[in-house]
DNA sequence: TAGGCCATCTGGTCCT
DNA sequence: AGGACCAGATGGCCTA
């Protein structure tokens, strides 16, 4: 395939001025060194998206970036038309030459192995103008519609970036380590609710780290406002601290544990999930664990599990103090800007307070539903 | 400067 | 036929 060495020059103006004001503008420090645009949105670095995040999302949609409202686009299809009667024509001439080749390929074609003309009916006629105009026209809407999907795939990779622990609007994870976590963070839940029992910290923690890059796990372990380096927990759960590494923390867990069955105690990889199993031992979920990972597949479950488990707030360490995302070193731990959504964190299933340790009551399945229901409900407003 | 991340363009394929 | 989806290519921006 051969894309035009000028595509550059295809892109919107829209997009151009973005580049310019990243270009003028100082980034923040990065995990994704955003900028903030006139309008104070937060940009990604690199070239931004040209629509805000805010706007309507329609992940319920099967095809939502089909459905992204094109209006709401700095580029419309009418826009872009006008921005192609100024740019230069160097991918009109792109198309210009699809024809040519094509019909250079025709001539070929007309001749048979000994070179002698075939006999053919009418010769397909030379593309008129009007052809050509028709097809460029096609390519800029496919473009256009392109764009549009993207952005809807974007605005739904952010939407899932706001229900997955850590968010934070100045220091996006990267797409690839949102859909790590947010496979982590789904895991992680989905191993809570079948055990029905208070998770072990750390174990949560590993699950959600897993696979992860390190500032990744760093950006985790700051939410959870833990050290990477040195969060353990006792034979309680409760936090404790040590020297060792977070994959010597993650691979190998530390010494027995009250809820620990013979057999199930151990170190190096084939331990790394036992995390979970200090908890959740229950002989009705045990072929649940034997995909101990995340990496081994997806649980399954017997009944049918609610898909947007969100626990909104299940992360609290200082649920008084409000956010303040992009001031310090932490990430303020996620709270939801919907009504209801901060009373959630204060019946946070993680605090690391030794005299707030766990308290929030997990229900299982059937006995949760109803709560399911209520946080999804305020959730997905 | 290399590498990571990203937006965009583009052509092919599949589906309606 | 047209739109959605996908993956490759390209170039810009940023950080280490």
């Amino acid at each position: 395939m051969d894309v035009p060495r000028d595509a550059e020059h295809v892109v919107s103006a829209a997009t151009r001025r973005q580049r310019q004001m990243a270009r003028e503008k100082t980034p923040q420090r990065r995990f994704g060194a955003q900028i903030r645009d006139h309008a104070g949105r937060t940009l990604t670095r690199g070239n931004m998206l040209t629509l805000p995040f805010e706007e309507p999302l329609i992940m319920c949609e099967p095809r939502f970036g089909a459905n992204y409202p094109r209006e709401n686009l700095p580029e419309s299809l009418e826009q872009e038309r006008q921005h192609n009667a100024d740019r230069s024509n160097s991918d009109m001439r792109d198309v210009e030459d699809d024809f040519s080749e094509r019909d250079e390929d025709e001539r070929e074609d007309d001749q048979d192995e000994n070179g002698l003309p075939k006999k053919r009916g009418p010769r397909k006629k030379k593309p008129g103008k009007e052809q050509m105009d028709r097809a460029k026209m096609r390519r800029q809407e496919a473009n256009a519609r392109e764009r549009s999907r993207m952005h809807g795939l974007n605005a739904a990779l952010e939407s899932l970036r706001k229900v997955v622990p850590c968010y934070s609007k100045t220091q996006k994870l990267s797409k690839i380590e949102t859909l790590r976590l947010a496979k982590n963070y789904i895991w992680a839940l989905s191993e809570t609710l079948s055990a029905g029992k208070r998770p072990d910290l750390l174990a949560f923690v590993q699950t959600l780290c897993k696979g992860l890059s390190q500032p990744t796990t760093n950006l985790v372990a700051g939410c959870l406002q833990l050290n990477a380096r040195n969060f353990l927990t006792d034979h309680n759960g409760e936090v404790m601290f040590s020297g060792r590494s977070p994959y010597d923390a993650m691979y190998s867990y530390p010494g027995s544990d009250v809820n620990t069955p013979p057999g199930h105690s151990g170190s190096g990889l084939e331990n790394s999930a036992k995390g979970f199993r200090h908890y959740s031992l229950g002989s009705a979920y045990e072929p649940y664990y034997e995909n101990p990972s995340p990496e081994s597949g997806s649980p399954h479950f017997d009944g049918q599990l609610s898909p947007p488990m969100n626990f909104s707030g299940i992360f609290s360490l200082k649920h008084d103090d409000p956010p303040d995302y992009g001031k310090g070193g932490h990430y303020g731990m996620r709270y939801c800007g919907a009504p209801g959504r901060t009373a959630l964190a204060h019946n946070s299933m993680y605090r690391v307070s030794p005299e707030a340790r766990f308290p929030y009551d997990l229900h299982v399945r059937s006995q949760s539903f109803q709560a399911q229901g209520e946080v999804n409900g305020s959730f997905h407003n």
